[in-house]
DNA sequence: CAGTGGTCTAGACCACGGA
DNA sequence: CCGTGGTCTAGACCACTGA
């Protein structure tokens, strides 16, 4: 199966939804009309439904229907829940990026990186210090690591231009998994240094694991404070 | 059925996997012999699975197994994807939480703030203030806004104690489903004046939904920048 | 090759909502 | 009452991993 069924299904409902077919507050087609649309299995349809109310886009509710909870955002957003790299991102909202490469040095995982991190002390890595750019205006600064036994080496060429591109098509190795904090700190030297910003910034941490499960990259990403935001959903659990 | 068997074994797996009888990167039982273990199809463990998995706490690897990838946080963590009260999420941290109630008053969705959560412009609502002290510091304040046609009023000492409890044991409304925005922004006047914050706020929007799908309650969470932080999780969308 | 997780089906019963 | 979504089963086939 090239793309599983239920994925398809998402993708075209997504659509549907942020082009307005269903608006906010419709409701959709009942699972069984819909099953029977994509001839597939209630379970199946299920899974796709499952995907966009991770996604905030519908909420469901027993005995009524399945309702359209999306709004447009105002503003350029990064998702938290979702892996994208920075050109993905980029081009979602209708930005221009460009990445200055800062540093490339090899290293070893220091006790307190291993500690904040979650990669292991005294492993070989590369790290990565970039300036991002995005619409000609410095607003990120990111320092990423990668473990030399998954990522020996990435060429200058290839941080400058997408590191994820280059792991994913030369190296064969993609971050399909990672956990992610956010705090709001005092800019660093480096910050000050290129960001024009003394206030305080917005550190994303994301820990990335491969396919393997192998926890291969970390990456602190530090955001000026005043252009960019996140967003996620949250939903109640079931009592537990 | 009380409480679905995948909640209940949700339940269990987390406990073990936080309680370290499962440790970071170790290998789960296979889905066969956990399905056994509580009895139910395979279809229901992998259930279980999946919300370990959206929360966090595990990776699951094609052909090779399911592997834990929690940590314990270091910090006290807000977790963006789920919906807790104050009570609640203190409870987990283990801090001390205190609730100042600043104003109380019913007010109109004025043009901008409905753009803004959501709500509808032109309803009437009740707007709450409050400050919230973690171990007895200053630390969050929380604009919020109830519709009144679905929360007709809160007393004032439910607003002190917890408006949730008010809302799902007194008025049977539950916040089960929201979506949230996290940007930093500079302090407004009634942050400099509670929080004693000069640089920079975390600002949390939530715009909360019932059961029955009406967008009810919107709030804005002034956090000060140094003492919490916020996790989530990310994976890699299957090809779309 | 055997064992793992990933997908999918067809059908069942339940709880809830609204007419 | 019927139609809705929520849960669960038993079984099937596939793709992938590692020995």
């Amino acid at each position: 199966m090239a793309v599983a069924k239920y994925t398809e299904i998402y993708t075209v409902l997504r659509s549907r939804i942020e082009q307005g077919q269903y608006g906010f507050r419709d409701l959709l087609p009942s699972e069984n009309a819909l099953a029977q649309e994509f001839s597939v299995s209630r379970n199946t349809l299920r899974k796709a439904l499952d995907r966009l109310s991770d996604q905030g886009y519908i909420q469901s509710m027993q005995g009524r229907g399945i309702q359209v909870i999306y709004r447009p955002y105002p503003a350029p957003r990064f998702f938290l829940s979702n892996i994208e790299s920075m050109a993905e991102a980029c081009q979602r909202i209708g930005v221009s990026s460009h990445t200055v490469l800062l540093s490339s040095q090899h290293c070893v995982i220091s006790e307190s990186l291993a500690a904040e991190s979650g990669l292991p002390v005294g492993a070989q890595a590369l790290a990565l210090v970039r300036l991002r750019l995005l619409n000609d205006r410095p607003v990120i600064v990111d320092r990423s690591w990668f473990l030399t036994s998954v990522v020996p080496s990435v060429p200058d060429e290839a941080a400058r231009t997408s590191v994820y591109e280059y792991l994913e098509d030369v190296l064969g190795v993609r971050t399909c998994f990672s956990t992610r904090t956010l705090t709001v700190e005092e800019p660093d030297d480096l910050d000050r240094q290129h960001l024009e910003e003394t206030r305080a910034v917005c550190v994303v941490t994301s820990l990335g694991f491969d396919s393997s499960g192998t926890p291969f990259e970390f990456t602190r990403s530090h955001h000026v404070s005043d252009t960019f935001g996140f967003v996620a959903v949250a939903r109640r659990s079931p009592q537990v």
